[in-house]
DNA sequence: TGTACATCAGTGAACGCGCGTTCACTGATGTAC
DNA sequence: TGTACATCAGTGAACGCGCGTTCACTGATGTAC
């Protein structure tokens, strides 16, 4: 069988995937939800994944990746990338690809993972905060933002996992809670940005 | 059976549950674990409690209930109970009894739960909302603190979540980048209860 | 005080189910001669 | 070009397990007379 073939069939699964989660809460993904999702027998994810973490965490890095590329492309054009839009554009990309957001948890509150999948998800989320750090140096942050941004990534994590499925809410309501809540925290940030970082305590 | 002694067995079967919560992750707690701790059989647990998911909210709520009683005592001594101090009471309760944190973050993320137990849960987290607001009336803020405190709770909450089990680093560890990243947080917040509240949008 | 009975705390074993994963096998395809 | 063979994508069924929950039953305890 060509590469290609296979690389095709494995990303097919990969959406499979993807759009399983999506559908779902993600305790109740199975691999024969996603076979099914996909039009293939279970076992035949087994000869191109080794297992299901492996899986996942593959789904994951590519929603990470599309992420970096929505930041990237906000970074690199002059007189955008603020935090706030940096902010809405996280939370909008995670309510929008609700099983990247399902995933992250997952593997954040997930103790049990194999080191070589730990590692991996590690550098995503450095990656991730390099990203941030860039959005803080853009907005005239001096020294180190590092700080900054693990607090800045934290606190708009809380806003995605604390409002999803709010009492009473459309969808829709949910979203544009999370978006009000995320541009109070960016601006309290941004406040932080346009000061010396002098009186943030390292 | 006596009202007291069959109190004492309910409680019973809530501590088990919170230890066997505390040694685990969340996904690998079954209702035998639970009755082994205690040292009963797990169809005992249904003569107390309706199902699984009536026991998680009802453990659930005496953590809530412990907070809450932690941050009224502070908010009701003068000279205490700042946002700063706040925080740090917040994420040091839910880092040194991480089976409350275990089950909230599943309460917020799982979708599929009875409604009367959402109400349940709803009551609760308006409650602790309650307490945030509070701590910004005390710090000064002018006009109604609500949308601040939303804020504030789920930065706080993406903190844990976000560094519970960070890459090679031991429990105090985490603890205390937690607390650090948690600290930098509250003086944002803090900064913004100094101001008054118009140039935040409603 | 003694006895018959009702109550119900408590149990061990089972039910039914869904899960991740593996197994034994089929059959299409490419290749060597 | 035809044939024998190797490869391996793909499958249906099964394995083994753990789960939440229920069932049929036991036996201790309290109560009515």
């Amino acid at each position: 069988m060509k590469d290609i073939q296979r690389e095709a069939r494995r990303n097919a699964i990969i959406d499979a995937a993807e759009q399983v989660f999506a559908s779902k809460p993600f305790s109740k993904v199975s691999m024969r939800d996603i076979a099914k999702q996909a039009g293939i027998s279970p076992a035949l994810i087994y000869r191109y994944f080794p297992d299901q973490q492996h899986l996942f965490v593959e789904a994951f890095s590519r929603g990470a990746e599309q992420l970096a590329g929505i930041f990237d492309a906000l970074l690199s054009t002059p007189g955008r990338g603020s935090i706030e839009e940096g902010a809405n554009r996280f939370i909008a990309f995670l309510t929008e690809h609700e099983q990247y957001f399902k995933m992250m948890t997952h593997f954040m509150l997930e103790g049990s993972l194999n080191d070589t999948l730990r590692d991996r998800l590690d550098a995503i989320e450095r990656s991730m905060l390099d990203q941030f750090d860039r959005l803080f140096e853009k907005a005239g942050l001096k020294g180190n933002p590092r700080l900054l941004s693990h607090a800045f990534f934290a606190a708009l994590n809380g806003v995605l996992i604390t409002f999803r499925q709010h009492p009473g809410r459309t969808p829709e309501e949910a979203g544009e809670h999370m978006n009000h809540v995320g541009r109070i925290i960016a601006q309290l940030f941004a406040d932080a940005a346009r000061k010396d970082t002098a009186d943030i305590p390292r």
